[in-house]
DNA sequence: CGTCATACGTTGACGGCGTAAGCCTACGGG
DNA sequence: CCCGTAGGCTTACGCCGTCAACGTATGACG
C-alpha cells in the first residue's frame, strides 16, 4: 500500500503519531459521517467517477469493507451527499417575499454550482428526502409563497415551478449548454454547435449564435426568475 | 451461450433463415444506428444499468467487441441515444406563439417522459449536441420568441427559461418529488416524508403536505408554464 | 486478574464492467 | 486465384461493489 494522505486531523489531537489525552488509538475512529464528507470532497475534487469505495477507503487510511461497518452499501454513502449538500442550505433573512425568493433561488444555485456532480446524484436518486434538515427549503419557500398571498395549493405549486426551473438551469448551465467563453470546455463546445449551424438550414440559430455564445450566465438566470416573479405577481392580492 | 433474441428482422428479408435475394449473409449486418437503437430500447425497458456492451451486443447476437468496429466508446452509444431521442421533437404546428409554446413545452416533456432516463444522460453529458437534427427543437424555440416579438437576446433568455423549467420539473417529477399516489414507490416516498414532517418542526409543510401528496401533475406543470407565458407577455409588443 | 463477547478492521474471492490487443475468416477487387 | 481488408471473435487486464470468513483490540463481568 502506498502513501496514504489523512484527510482532516482532530484539531484537538496534539498530533498526527503521538497518542491521545488517555493514550489510546491512533487514528480517529471511523463514522458514518466522516465517511459521506470525505466522499463528497472526492466528488467535488476528481469527479463522480472518483467517488468509490475503495478511493474513499484509502483516503481515510482503511480498506473499502471497513466502509461497511457504518454504511449499508454505496448507495447510502451517495444519499448521504445529497442531504449533506442540502444541508448547506441558508435561508436568507429579508423582508419582502421577491427579495426573499429571489435570495433563496440565488442560494439554491449556489449550492448546486458548489457541487456540480450532485445533480446528478439527484437525479438518479429513487425516492424523496429522507433528512429533515434537507426540508428546510422546502419549509421556506412554503412560507414565502403563502408570504405574498398564494393558496396552500398554489404555494406548492408555485414551490415545483421555481425548483424545476432552478434545478433545470443550472443543470443546462453545468452542461455547457449555456455560459461563458471563459473555460476551454465551453469555447470547443461552442465551436462545435457553430460548425452545426454553419451546415444545416437553422436561420434563428444562426442570428442568434452570438448572443448564445456571448451571454452573461447570471443574467440568463435573473431573466428567468423575473419572468417566474413577475408572473406569480400577477395572482397575486395587488399587494401591501 | 444461450438463446439469442434477434431484434428487428429487416421488412424487407423473405425470412429469418432464408438467405438474402443475392444468396449472401444471414444476418442483418451491424451498424452504428441499429446499436443505438438496441441500447435506447434496453435503456427504456431494462433501466440504465443495464445499458452494457456485453448486453447490447447479446441483443445483437454478436460479442460486445464487435461494437467497437462501429462505435468509438460507450459514451459515444450514450451520446447517439440522446441525439435519437431528441430527434423525435415533433415540431407543433399551430398560430399564435402563446399556443406554440405550450404545445412545444409538453412534447419536450412528453419526449423525456416517454425516455425517463435520458435525463441522467443529458446531465452526465459533456458537450453540446452535435446533431442537427436534436437542434431543430432550438430552432423552433427560437422563431416562436421572435415572432412574439421578443429581441434575439431576449429570445434566447427565453429559451433557456422554457428549457430549464421543463427539465428539471421532469427531472423532479421522475425523482417521485412530485406526482399522483397512483404509483408504488410514490406513496412509499409520500410516506416516509410525511413521518419526517410529523417529526420535525415544520409547520409551513405540514399544512401543505395533502396539497402535495394528492396533487395533479398535469396541472403542476401548466401552473409553471402559464407563469412563465405571462411572465413574458408582459415584456411583449401589446399584440396583435 | 482472567475470560469472553462484541465492534471493527482486514483479506480474499466472485462476477461483472469497459476496453486494449491480437486472431480468424469471408468477401470483393486486382 | 490471391490477397487486403472489414468485421467478426477470444483472451486478458484492471477496475468496480460486495459477500464471507477471519483477526484482534476493547471493555464488561465473574
Amino acid at each position: 500500500m502506498d502513501k496514504v494522505q489523512t484527510e482532516d486531523q482532530s484539531p484537538t489531537s496534539t498530533g498526527p503519531r503521538s497518542l491521545e489525552q488517555h493514550g489510546k488509538r491512533r487514528r480517529e475512529p471511523l463514522t458514518r459521517e466522516r465517511i459521506i464528507r470525505t466522499a463528497l470532497r472526492i466528488m467535488d475534487e476528481e469527479g463522480l467517477d472518483a467517488v468509490t469505495m475503495r478511493h474513499i477507503g484509502r483516503q481515510l487510511g482503511v480498506e473499502a469493507m471497513s466502509l461497511y461497518n457504518h454504511v449499508r452499501d454505496k448507495e447510502e454513502i451517495l444519499d448521504g451527499i445529497c442531504e449533506e449538500v442540502l444541508a448547506e442550505f441558508r435561508v436568507p433573512q429579508v423582508e419582502g417575499w421577491t427579495e426573499a425568493a429571489r435570495l433563496g433561488a440565488h442560494e439554491y444555485r449556489r449550492l448546486l454550482l458548489a457541487h456540480p456532480n450532485v445533480i446528478t446524484l439527484m437525479t438518479e436518486r429513487k425516492g424523496a428526502f429522507t433528512n429533515a434538515e434537507s426540508l428546510r427549503a422546502y419549509e421556506f419557500a412554503l412560507g414565502l409563497f403563502r408570504s405574498a398571498g398564494l393558496s396552500e395549493a398554489d404555494s406548492v405549486k408555485a414551490f415545483h415551478t421555481f425548483g424545476g426551473y432552478i434545478l433545470g438551469f443550472v443543470t443546462m448551465e453545468l452542461g455547457l449548454m449555456i455560459g461563458g467563453p471563459e473555460d476551454e470546455a465551453h469555447v470547443q463546445a461552442h465551436e462545435a454547435m457553430a460548425r452545426l449551424v454553419a451546415s444545416a438550414d437553422l436561420p434563428r440559430l444562426r442570428e442568434a449564435l452570438p448572443y448564445i455564445i456571448d451571454c452573461d450566465v447570471e443574467e440568463q438566470f435573473e431573466f428567468g426568475l423575473d419572468l417566474l416573479i413577475q408572473g406569480l405577481r400577477a395572482r397575486t392580492p395587488p399587494t401591501g
